[in-house]
DNA sequence: ACAACGATACCCT
DNA sequence: GGGTATCGTTGTT
């Protein structure tokens, strides 16, 4: 697996399914305390706007929950849900409220230590969900307000050139959103056509 | 101080 | 596909 370079502040300064949609097929990576690497390829994303989208949790202002959707683009914010965490980063610029949800993984390192973080063999049901991904790289609350650009122990990479995902023939699909009651019809979810990943 | 509620997932069927 | 455990955030006393 070649991995490319750590995405940049400018790829998440864009609109939010733009970044979504491009975040399918690049990788996320989270680093031990004994440098040991855990994570994948991400292959499910949903894009929260700032406006106009009533299932964002910035739809009614900035507050000390949501603060870091407000905050620099590539900054994670990590909210719990259900005694579970899930995990967006932050879009467009500071004071926007907007952020893309990362939904699922395909588990490519530390099979081992995202198995035993998740009490769970099944491969399949290591990510496959945004709270369990979450489990899998040991991510909480705490890594709420991290800003990936220049993060030593959360990273997201891109695949080694553009041209190696229409090579290797990686498609991405587009439609409305999962678990959420309002805003079902806007086409915000995207995924790898195909993978035997996605969270459904 | 407290009760309701989720951008969930698990354990059945 | 349906019931429900579980807990931080939020809005209401």
């Amino acid at each position: 697996m070649k991995l490319g370079r750590r995405l940049t502040r400018k790829f998440f300064a864009r609109e939010p399914d733009q970044v979504a949609r491009d975040l399918i097929g690049t990788f996320l990576i989270r680093y031990t305390a004994d440098g040991r690497r855990l994570g994948g390829k991400i292959v499910e994303t949903e894009a929260y706007l700032a406006t106009g989208d009533p299932a964002s949790h910035s739809v009614r202002g900035k507050t000390a929950r949501n603060l870091s959707m407000f905050a620099k683009p590539g900054t994670l914010y990590v909210y719990s849900i259900h005694a579970k965490y899930c995990m967006n980063v932050a879009t467009e610029s500071e004071e926007i409220g907007s952020a893309v949800l990362i939904r699922a993984v395909q588990p490519l390192w530390g099979i081992q230590e995202m198995s035993a973080a998740r009490r769970q063999t099944d491969l399949r049901k290591l990510t496959r969900g945004p709270a369990m991904l979450c489990e899998a790289l040991g991510i909480s609350t705490v890594d709420d307000g991290t800003d990936l650009i220049g993060c030593r122990r959360l990273v997201m990479r891109g695949a080694e050139q553009s041209q190696e995902k229409m090579r290797t023939g990686l498609q991405v699909g587009c439609g409305g959103r999962i678990g959420i009651s309002v805003g079902i019809d806007l086409p915000l979810r995207f995924y790898e056509l195909g993978s035997i990943w996605l969270s459904r």
